[in-house]
RNA sequence: CGGGGAGUGGCGCAGUUUGGCAGCGCGCUACGUUCGGGACGUAGAGGCCCCGGGUUCAAAUCCCGGCUCCCCGACCA
């Protein structure tokens, strides 16, 4: 491509609403252009690269087994209903109604469909396994899309589904897909990390993230600082070890007046004891319902645990009109004496012994609670929010947190599709059993932008060479001069003819810094300059975008050698 | 949806407090000079000041209503 042809332009100035680096270097680079909140047009320079980032996807997903398909985007509400999930998406979704008033769904995401087709085809244990799989366009209406591609409305993304008989098959189409993945971000040069995460309100046992590494990035994640486990999670699911504490012999319950104390810091404050001698009370409202939530005074609750745990859609702290209702007294509430209502009990309250809590009634609180002498709770579980330093629970090594971005979620479905839509097939004994699904997605879009947020510098992005949208910048100067400019034009058509990509910068009025700097904007992993000082000694100059390599002088003759050494190296 | 910020030539902004010719820098066009890290001169083109209403002799500016975008939180690839 000649720059001069290109229908982008750089931008001289930062764009003033992206904040983000990715953001602001696709925007300033013209790789994409801004149509609505979370709404893009990929523009060439984008295009190229994430049509690279597909064909990787693809010839991965082939290699695993897929097999591509493409469904529809325009999709009839009635099939979200049965599944359930135009309420679970809620206002996520995107709807419309055709001319006959029909509502119809533009799908986030196509369980539904691929179940209608796989309940056409699959009817024998002969049948399975089959993983169809799709790049495609989705819509969701997001409550806030930010950071450029980052999370955005409208954006691609490859979707997968395995489709096994037992469980056995679905975890080897599970684990063939994962590697896939493993595969996918090794290619494209970036090393994400697969983390155990949330497998959400429909569930499904098994369910992992694909998270690169970056300080932009929207999630946390904590992983094993030992060398040996390879334990890491998301933080809505991280497990760590709770620091133990002390478990001395019950002394006598004993009530004192606390008065104006409120929370945990001010308890601790006024009786002098650590957080983690005292029990937190938190109350949530579930689907509706109030719930009491105790946890030690040390320790956060994990939402999305409880949420998991209480298998609710809706997880919310309780508002006061709630907390009153339930006669809970806020500051000064416990589980000692508490009745008529649901009570949850983070496993951490096991590990300690004569606590302080709430009193149930204003600026008191009881010393010395123990479990289960002054209160016995039925529901007790893991709901604490793992913390860095906490040590690994596989091999005790302290925990490391990460901030990343997310760029892949696989999860195992279990049944919940085939039962609720009719996804059936008999197997060698002749039982009708529903299929066992897997869902894998990839975004595309969120992938690239994940690419720069990694490898970028003050000047611009650092494309590793897999997913540039070329691999060579060529950068003509003194191009005034017709000596020069027919090099320079040769020497563009040969690299081309070689099957080396370039982007040309073949415009004739721009001073060799613009150039240079745009060259650095771009990213592309070589830049070449031709140039009527590097004539005369009929080489070029070729540099590497990412280091401080000087320039490598090759010999014109040579250069097609040298760029394959140099791409190479990287 | 809650909280914060912003809408003025293609881009970045000033002007709004105190109403009075719509400005600056970059970019763009033409000509000339320059030519290895965002050159210079001269002459130009380019605006629904987000939209709608109101106040006023007069509104980018004041008042009312609405829309859009960005950032922070609840969701996700």
């Amino acid at each position: 491509m000649r720059f001069s042809r290109l229908i982008t332009k750089t931008m001289r100035r930062d764009p003033a609403e992206a904040e983000t680096p990715s953001h602001r270097y696709m925007l300033k680079s013209g790789m994409v252009f801004q149509v609505a909140a979370g709404v893009y047009s990929y523009l060439p320079l984008a295009w190229r690269s994430l049509r690279k980032i597909e064909a990787i996807i693809r010839e991965e997903m082939d290699a695993a087994g897929g097999q591509e398909v493409r469904m529809p985007v325009l999709q009839p509400m009635e099939l979200w209903e049965e599944s359930g999930r135009k309420q679970a998406f809620g206002d996520n979704l995107f709807t419309l109604n055709d001319r006959r008033r029909r509502p119809m769904v533009m799908a986030p995401t196509h369980e539904e469909v691929i179940s209608l087709i796989a309940k056409a085809h699959v009817q024998s244990y002969r049948d399975l396994p089959r993983i169809p799989y799709q790049i495609q366009t989705k819509f969701r209406d997001e409550p806030r899309s930010r950071g450029g591609l980052i999370r955005v409305r409208e954006f691609d993304m490859k979707d997968a589904y395995s489709m096994d008989a037992d469980a056995d098959g679905l975890d080897a189409s599970y684990e063939a897909m994962a590697q896939a993945y493993r595969n996918i971000y090794r290619r494209c040069g970036l090393p994400a990390v697969m983390v155990e995460a949330d497998s959400g309100a429909i569930g499904g046992r098994d369910s992992h993230e694909f998270i690169l590494p970056a300080s932009t990035g929207e999630d946390t994640i904590l992983r094993c600082g030992g060398t040996g486990c390879g334990y890491a999670a998301n933080l809505e699911k991280a497990q760590g070890v709770k620091p133990p504490q002390p478990v001395d012999e019950p002394l006598p319950l004993k009530e004192v007046s606390t008065p104006g104390v409120k929370t945990i810091a001010e308890l601790c404050e006024f009786l002098g004891v650590p957080e983690s001698r005292t029990l937190k009370a938190v109350f949530y409202s579930a689907d509706g319902e109030t719930v009491f939530v105790t946890i030690r005074g040390d320790l956060e609750v994990n939402e999305v645990k409880l949420t998991t745990y209480l298998k609710v859609k809706e997880l919310r702290l309780a508002s006061e009109e709630e907390t009153e209702a339930a006669g809970l007294v806020a500051g000064s509430a416990s589980a000692v004496g508490l009745k008529g209502i649901r009570c949850i009990m983070d496993d951490s309250v096991m590990l300690g012994s004569n606590y302080v809590v709430g009193a149930n009634k204003p600026d008191a609180h009881l010393l010395n609670a123990n479990h289960p002498r002054d209160f016995h709770l039925e529901e007790v579980a893991d709901i604490a929010l793992a913390e860095e330093g906490q040590p690994c629970v596989l091999c005790g090594e302290p925990l490391e947190a990460l901030r990343g971005i997310e760029v892949g979620h696989i999860f195992k479905l279990g049944t919940f599709y085939s039962e609720t839509l009719g996804v059936y097939y008999l197997d060698r004994k002749g039982n009708r059993l529903p299929v066992i699904m897997g869902c894998y997605g990839i975004g595309v879009g969120r992938l690239l932008a994940a690419a720069i947020e990694q490898n970028h510098d003050e000047n611009g992005i650092i494309f590793p060479a897999p997913i540039a949208p070329y691999q060579v910048h060529i950068v003509g100067l003194n191009l005034g001069k017709e000596t020069v400019s027919k090099e320079a034009d040769a020497l563009y058509q040969r690299l081309w003819d070689a099957g080396i990509e370039c982007l040309y910068d073949d415009r004739v009025d721009e001073s060799a810094g613009v150039k240079f700097n745009d060259a650095d904007l771009i990213g592309l992993p070589l830049r070449i300059v031709v140039s009527q000082r590097s004539l005369r000694n009929n080489v070029v100059e070729i540099k590497p975008r990412a280091g401080e390599d000087k320039p490598v002088l090759a010999p014109l003759a040579d250069v097609e050698s040298t760029i394959h050494q140099m791409l190479s190296h990287n």
